[in-house]
DNA sequence: TACAGTAATGCAATCGATTACATTTTTATC
DNA sequence: GATAAAAATGTAATCGATTGCATTACTGTA
């Protein structure tokens, strides 16, 4: 079974290659008859395209290479869903790599971008080192790289982003509103933006609502499950317990109910624990979780479209350089109004 | 800034745009001075290969499609790590896929292993459509198709799995060790291949100790956490209860631990409790699971490698047809001697 | 009918690495 | 030193789709 061209695709429509290759790509450039003469003879040859060859006619990859800190993490299944399915809409596919993997393959980022690699990348770690990241700035390839959920503070790149201060807000309010007045809060790890974010949020609408907040009531974690689980013990040593605990993401509230419960305590009768993010075991854990919402699907398409945008358009000048979408405060059973 | 071709690094090294692509791919075939030259040369001008010409040249996509039945679920997580890592040491990409898009996009599984995306192909969903699959049987492209943790039964396609029954063998045994004489089994999904190793294996197993097995012993699940809960408020329903349960998912487990705690039974004290697949979360889940381990990083190493070799050399009969992974019992605190 | 203007199509160069085959250089052997 | 064999290198055809430019076919107007 040897390949078919478009050389046999022309013969059987008694066209040129020309012909066939624009009724594939440029359809509006073709006469209806001729059109429907093509697509009937790829039907019966069967024909597909041969990528390789117009990858390197085009010079592109027709294809996205997402880096991600750790294919372990839950949270970015969704962003993924909705990266790939974005791309392949446009005939492009998506590459995995994690940035460990990068980093210690001892390429620079910028390897990646040759044309026939990938034509753009998605960032989902803001943890990247930033030395390598700024060796992407300078270069022509650099319009071509977008940061998705996390950022590097200080680098120029596009982003797409949540709501992630309106979000903390709205959870003390949420909170507050249920009459909680002792509010802690377990942050992501140390100098993570995402942690900073919502660390200044929460701190800000403190004061704000001009509640108490004690140094020992915020917490440093980690996003993880481990740190959730350590920040409860710190909880329990407290002399003062706040009677209610926003988490900065929900692997770090899962944690902290998780090791409460095994102290004795249950959730929300002695204390009220709200996680960040809503992924996909919050509605299914015990109990199910109260928290704030990103809609991964979105920001994953989004992400995808502004990247395509870019790669397809080089030379246009982007207006969004930075997309926020919004939370959503979904109400579970992890929180109670305070007695 | 235009693309360096092998052409500019012949004319600094002063060879031909032979000898050059002879010193990257092939160094071998080249003198021990010629190689230094050239590599100075790939050195100096900074050139990179251009894959899409390669990839027209060779007939090779240098990439692989991994297809997945859900991004998120972290089960897969180091199974790619594995894979990735083995596959970018020779130079070739990882695309990934869900079945869903797949099937949904219309496509057949076939088009995907056309020489320009794809040259092989990792399957970890058993539950991939049969008729899907089988239209690939016939195909050449076939023999660089493979099965990794799942497989379909009635096909012929290459796998890795892991020992299922060993592995379930081995829980049994060490909960009736532990004294356990009445235990429970949690099923995967209906029909699903894994599932009926393990209830097959488990149901034999309790036969060849002579143990009482009743039918409401065998509870029906799905490997999720959802599945999980449900099944505990069967085994709380029941007025003979067995004193241990062995969960064909670390993530039923999960879930029957944490239903049960939500109902006053502890974990375990009232009910020992094994998993299976040793995922991360089992070890930081209170209370740590005892589970059945499997290697995932070594099953993506091992299809990665396997599939690798078929498509390097296709024309040899490969030899090792199914490669079947060791498990072993990770013994943690889930579980606990009968008093 | 002639002519300009547009739409449709064809011709053939091109993208850049690989490799079969040819040629040159080196090494080994007597 | 001559000769054969092996190693190193070079030449140039090739992979298959795209697209600038040229040509041909239409359409509408005077």
């Amino acid at each position: 079974m040897k390949t078919l061209t478009l050389q046999d695709v022309a013969r059987v429509a008694n066209v040129s290659t020309a012909t066939v290759s624009r009724t594939l790509s440029n359809p509006d450039l073709v006469s209806e008859s001729t059109r429907r003469r093509v697509s009937d003879a790829v039907q019966t040859t069967g024909y597909r395209i041969n990528r390789a060859a117009r990858n390197l006619r085009t010079q592109r990859a027709h294809s996205v290479l997402v880096l991600l800190p750790d294919l372990a993490n839950p949270f970015f299944s969704a962003i993924l869903e909705g990266i790939s399915r974005n791309l392949s809409q446009m005939g492009f596919s998506m590459l995995i790599a994690s940035t460990k993997q990068v980093q210690d393959s001892g390429e620079k980022l910028v390897d990646y971008l040759d044309d026939t690699r990938a034509d753009g990348m998605i960032i989902l770690d803001g943890g990247l080192d930033a030395e390598v990241v700024k060796s992407l700035e300078g270069a022509p390839q650099s319009n071509r790289v977008l940061f998705a959920c996390e950022w590097i503070e200080g680098t120029n790149f596009p982003s797409v982003r949540c709501e992630n201060r309106k979000g903390t807000r709205a959870a003390v309010n949420y909170l507050y509103d249920l009459g909680h007045r002792k509010i802690a809060h377990i942050t992501g790890p140390e100098g993570n933006v995402l942690m900073l974010r919502r660390r200044d949020a929460f701190v800000a609408e403190m004061v704000k609502l001009k509640l108490e907040l004690k140094p020992e009531w915020v917490i440093a974690g980690d996003f993880s499950l481990a740190a959730g689980c350590k920040s409860a013990k710190r909880w329990i040593a407290l002399e003062d317990r706040p009677t209610a605990v926003f988490c900065a993401s929900d692997q770090l509230a899962m944690g902290f109910i998780a090791e409460l419960s095994r102290h004795g305590f249950s959730v929300p009768e002695d204390v009220s624990v709200m996680g960040f993010d809503d992924i996909d075991l919050a509605e299914q854990f015990i109990p199910p979780l109260t928290t704030i919402r990103q809609n991964r699907i979105m920001i994953g398409e989004t992400a995808a479209k502004m990247l395509m945008a870019r790669i397809i358009s080089p030379a246009i000048e982007h207006e969004v350089h930075n997309a926020v979408l919004p939370v959503s405060l979904v109400s579970r059973e992890s929180t109670a109004a305070l007695l």
